[in-house]
This record gives C-alpha cells, structure tokens and sequence, in this order.
DNA sequence: ATGTATGTACAGTATATACTTTACGGCTAA
DNA sequence: TTAGCCGTAAAGTATATACTGTACATACAT
C-alpha cells in the first residue's frame, strides 16, 4: 500500500512534468524562453514557495540560472516574491493572473512595435513629400508618389493595429469576451 | 539640375532605408527575422517584381539566403511570386495586406499553441482525476486537488485565448475594428 | 565586529542560429 | 539531345545566445 501510494506520487510528477513541458514548448510566444517556461512551470505547481536552490535541484541547472530566468519572470509579472519570516532565502511564488500575463505581453511587445514604425512612417512620409517638393524628373516623381501611398496604407495600418493595441490595454477585451 | 536630381535619388534611397531599417527590427513579432524583414521593405518599395539576385545586390547577401528568405516571406504571404512572359527568373513581389498578414500572423501562431496547451491541460486533467481514484494519503489528495485547481483554470483561460483567436480567424475583428 | 550564508556580476564554454560556398538536379532553348 | 542557367540542398563557418563555475558584495546572525 505505501508502496503504491508512493508509485501514485511518482506518476503524478510525471503527468505534471509533461503539461509543464507543453505549456513550456509554448511559452516563446510569451517572450518567455523553454526553459523559463519550464522554470515557471515547476513553481506554478510547487506546493510551497520555492527558493532559488530548490529550483535548481528540481530542474538540474545551475542556481545563476534560476536567478536570471527569475528575474526575467518576474518582469513579465509572472513569478512573485513573497517573504516567510523566519526564512532566509528569497521565495517566489507563481502570480498566477494568466489574463493579465497574455494583455500585458502582447501589449508591451505590440506596443512599442508599433510606435517606433509609426514613428519612422511619419518621418519617411514628410522626407518623401519634401523631394517631391524639388523633384522634376517626372518618373521619379512617378516613383516618389507610389512611395508616398505605400508610407499612408503603412501609416494607416498603424492606426488600426494601435486600435486593436487599445483594446487589450484597457481591458475592453474582457468585456468583449468575459474570462471564464 | 542633373547632379541635383541624382542627389534627390540618393537622398531617397537613404529615407526608403531607413523606414525599411526601422520596420524589419520590429518585425521579429510577426516571426520574421531582421534580415527577411530588410528582405521585404526591399522588395515592398521596389518598382519592379525582383529577381533572387536582384535582392542580392541590393542587400549584398549571397543568393541562398534569398531564396530561404523569400520562401520564409511566402509561407508568410507577405511576397508572391509573378510571372513575366519572357523572364526565366522567379520573379517576387510584396504582397501588401498587413491587415491580413497580422491576423494570420497572430492566430497562426497563437492558434497552434493554444491547442497544444489545451490538449496537454485536457490530458492532465484526466490523470490527476485517475490519480484521485486511487490516492488514500490525505496529504496527497490535497495535492491532487490543488492540481486539478490549476489545470482547470488553465482550461478556462485556453477557452478565453480561444475566443480572441477565434475573433482574428474569422474577420469578425474588422467589424469591430474597421481598416483605415 | 566578524563570520557565514545568499544572490548576482563576470568570464568562459557549449550549443544553436544565420549565413556563405560549393555542388547538383531540373528546366529551357537551341 | 545537349548546353547553359536557375534555384536549392548540403556542408562548413561565423556569430549570437544560453548556460555554468567562480568569485565577490551585501545582509543577517551571533
């Protein structure tokens, strides 16, 4: 019987590792690399809160590695750290707001994309009207205004993506489709 | 007046860099690499569908990395290939739907992640249940069902991504968000 | 104050990725 | 059929990234 309960135990840490390993394999799209997704992982699922060397035995890495894959999750608002009086060590725990994760790294990632393209679209469309101002050779300004509409569908695709952007950022995605 | 309109044309190709420059860095979120994104404001602002070494001269990279750039580009359907009658060369150009291509893009992306995860969350679900069935240690049984908690709000939140995938994948987001 | 334990900076190493060179198969035109 | 050109596969090389070991700075306990 104990025999079996300890089989139960072992099996269970095998069904966890794999949906660790999956949600891992996954978790670039996040920003977040295999192994911070796994790192994440095992916290997500520890019982208590972990310290950067028990991360490091469970997962056979060096314990620099957990404290810069920590590091970069907690960034990412992903992983917390929690203090236990008494212990000396840093714990972490998961933050476990997967709504908030998803919004927060798309719009982040997007975000910025999309400003400095915005940005430079802006710059290259005032560039490209200024030597339209002096060109005389007619097929370059045949070049320049087929330059100039490719500038305004980019300058207005910018303004669409920054809509979409808006959305998520201000949380209206979740009135739009409610979190289960 | 000659001199000065080679300078305009100089002056041109500088600009057209540098809003090409600027686009290809932040194209890494479409899952385009900086050299395939040089590669597709190249052939974006190009008068002419381009030939492989066409885009080698203009980005001075050998013919191989082309031709894997311009495939990349067309699983992307951000380039199609054209025929000329009387050209033996593959000829490239943009295929401009950025609209399009982020959607595609991002459930492409999302989509397959969200299904994985979901599978793997589904899959742990019934072990951890199994497990249940069979665990008598207290300790472990509290274990089990802080699990299954866990997977189960992964299954909401793979539900919720689901319904914003499903909102791209179908266009239903240029209804609420119409194209500029 | 001083010894000890903890997290991190730094430098070195291994692995992965991007790119090039070379070589070849397939298509076109004579 | 064959000669020549075009696109790509394969192998090799360089550069970037991820990871480790060591060594140090900081903070806590005594």
């Amino acid at each position: 019987m104990e025999r079996e309960q300890k089989n139960i135990q072992d099996k269970l840490d095998e069904a966890r590792h794999q949906f660790i390993a999956t949600i891992a394999q996954n978790m670039g799209l996040y920003g977040v690399s295999d192994t911070n997704g796994r790192l994440y992982g095992t916290v997500l699922f520890a019982e208590r809160p972990m310290t950067l060397d028990d991360m490091s035995e469970a997962l056979g890495m060096s314990k620099m590695s957990m404290s810069t894959g920590i590091r970069a999750l907690m960034d990412a608002d992903m992983v917390e750290r929690v203090w236990e009086k008494g212990v000396r060590k840093d714990l972490y725990q998961s933050h476990d707001d997967w709504y908030q994760s998803f919004t927060s790294v798309f719009v982040n990632r997007w975000r910025e994309a999309a400003d400095n393209n915005q940005k430079a679209a802006r710059r290259a469309k005032e560039e490209f009207e200024a030597f339209l101002e002096e060109a005389e050779d007619p097929y370059l300004i045949d070049v320049l205004h087929h330059d100039l509409e490719k500038v305004n569908y980019a300058l207005g695709y910018y303004e669409w993506l920054d809509e979409v952007i808006r959305i998520f950022e201000s949380g209206e995605i979740f009135a739009m489709i409610p979190p289960k």
